[in-house]
DNA sequence: TTGTATGCGTTATCAG
DNA sequence: CTGATAACGCATACAA
């Protein structure tokens, strides 16, 4: 039986590997030895039960710090969003810190907050911390800022290796599927945030449908995106592709202002798939994406960069079209 | 003009304060004292502007792995989520941000995940952590697990301080609402999440409406939402108060599936206003609350924890209805 | 098989 | 006003 002193209990029990040596009549080299797993054939069965037990007993942890300190690893890497707001990046992040945990690593969120200003600052304390490495979503980072990153979304090319989506198949699925209903007169509501993800789906619906193909740049917020649409239903058009859910959510208002119905007088495709897809009247035919997995894979290329393994300088993830009722046959 | 040589480019040119010590030509401690802003009336403004010109030509940046080994302190705290694939929390987590960065704190978060196997790791990464404190979204934590915590959306009483909303004022104006349009026969799409912010609503709905309030449990998440309304529509209800936006959604979901429009035949109140509240058709009407000074209040809390002064045992915060669309007088 | 000694980069105490 | 010097807790080369 244990009682704790005031001490134990006021204050911050922090146990050394000192006190976990003292306790099970060894060195503290030999704690260390035997937590970090690093006494395969060194140290005896025996000692190592003991130095285990009384790392127990004790509630022993590690402090990381001094460990940060003395290896130069902190074994945790940042995630760098535009907007942790979007539910598309919680995925990613959850994703990420789902693979972080298998391998040990802990991801600390850095959130520019969709603005600029902000993103100096939130850098400068992101370099300042103890991060291994980067997953940079849609970013790009002073260069010498780190050693070793990853580019989420980003065409390759550049200083790092990228994980992306397969954005172009994305936008065929999409262009196919409503060409396929019978649509020709298909117009673009495009995002007017400036990522390559975005110029990527602009090329490509150039690609399919010509230099001319009828498009609006849009924020990225529903009431923004309403207004920014508007005029795209003035044209004449019978489908629209949207670079995003949350621009088709503001197709869906600036329709429902104006009395036209969806897909009767226009069909609607969106990008994400996110969970308010299904909700909207009618429920949105959408670009389905794993952002979970997209992230998961980002932080295992940063895992192997960090091992000192190979990582190829492109990988991207397909998509599929989820279709679901806002599109129909144009009349 | 500075020449990189190969080797700084290539390795992380990692400069310590020696290194601007040396270069400004003073002692090593000299550089800590400016440096930390401890200099005044120490060190003469000559060797101070030195000492920061040399830090500043080499780029330095102090090591905060040793800074917290030493001092004892990581200025970061964590904050516990259920779910940061809700836009609320990305909102609280970005006011704690904001709030933080202020303040020189960094704040990293642990995604529960909605997954209670997932908690236990997740909390032990946390521990194992250099948070200097918590704070913890409708979470507990094991006993002992940090000094400094602040608990949101939880009832006081417990350990720590808390900061919520004002659920009671955020049910009684939405059914002051309901009642004001007509209804009397009003309906609670309850969340079956467990935690105290459900259970003040429940309360307060029985405390207005009687114990026998029609009521139904549902999960939170659109689909999960939907199946487990639809038996409300079937009561003699003729609107509902839906303990968040996400159980409204699933409402009208459930409500379209049946044939019942809102709010011709249904009015229907939510809880949070997340953006997707406006896409909706008709558009929600909901109790609005700022997630991000939520999140802002928390971490003011903590930091004023942190630092020794004394912190309210609750702090509540004011919420107000969006009336909308969804709803008008029953027919 | 185990213990001793050393240093990671800082801060902080104390002499000078 | 400034410079030695001693920890902080851990990992590891080396000695025993």
């Amino acid at each position: 039986m244990h009682t704790p002193s005031i001490a134990e209990i006021s204050a911050p029990p922090r146990v050394t590997s000192v006190d976990v040596a003292r306790r099970a009549g060894v060195s503290q080299s030999t704690v260390s030895l035997v937590l970090s797993g690093k006494a395969r054939g060194r140290i005896s069965a025996r000692t190592e039960e003991a130095v285990r037990a009384a790392a127990a007993e004790l509630g022993y942890r590690p402090n990381v710090a001094a460990r940060a300190l003395r290896t130069g690893v902190a074994r945790s890497v940042a995630l760098v969003v535009p907007d942790i707001t979007n539910p598309f990046f919680g995925r990613v992040l959850r994703g990420a810190q789902r693979s972080a945990q298998e391998a040990g690593y802990t991801v600390v969120l850095v959130d520019i907050g969709n603005n600029r200003a902000w993103e100096a600052a939130s850098v400068e304390a992101l370099l300042a911390g103890p991060a291994d490495g980067l997953l940079l979503f849609e970013a790009d980072l002073p260069p010498g800022a780190s050693e070793h990153a990853i580019q989420i979304e980003m065409t390759p090319g550049g200083k790092f290796p990228v994980v992306r989506l397969d954005v172009e198949a994305g936008v065929d699925c999409a262009i196919d599927h409503l060409q396929s209903l019978g649509h020709t007169k298909i117009g673009h509501v495009a995002s007017n945030f400036d990522a390559p993800t975005f110029d990527l789906r602009r090329d490509r619906m150039r690609a399919r449908l010509g230099d001319d193909v009828p498009t609006v740049a849009a924020p990225f917020n529903f009431e923004g995106a309403k207004t920014a649409a508007a005029p795209m239903l003035d044209e004449d058009v019978t489908a629209v592709f949207c670079d995003d859910d949350i621009l088709a959510g503001g197709v869906y208002m600036a329709a429902r202002e104006r009395g036209l119905s969806i897909p009767g007088d226009l069909s609607v495709v969106g990008f994400d798939d996110l969970d308010f897809a299904r909700v909207l009247a009618p429920p949105l035919t959408t670009v389905a994406v794993d952002a979970e997995r997209l992230g998961a894979l980002a932080f295992s290329a940063l895992a192997a960069d960090l091992a000192g393994e190979p990582v190829p300088a492109e990988q991207v993830m397909p998509v599929s079209l989820t279709v679901r009722e806002s599109t129909a046959p144009p009349r």
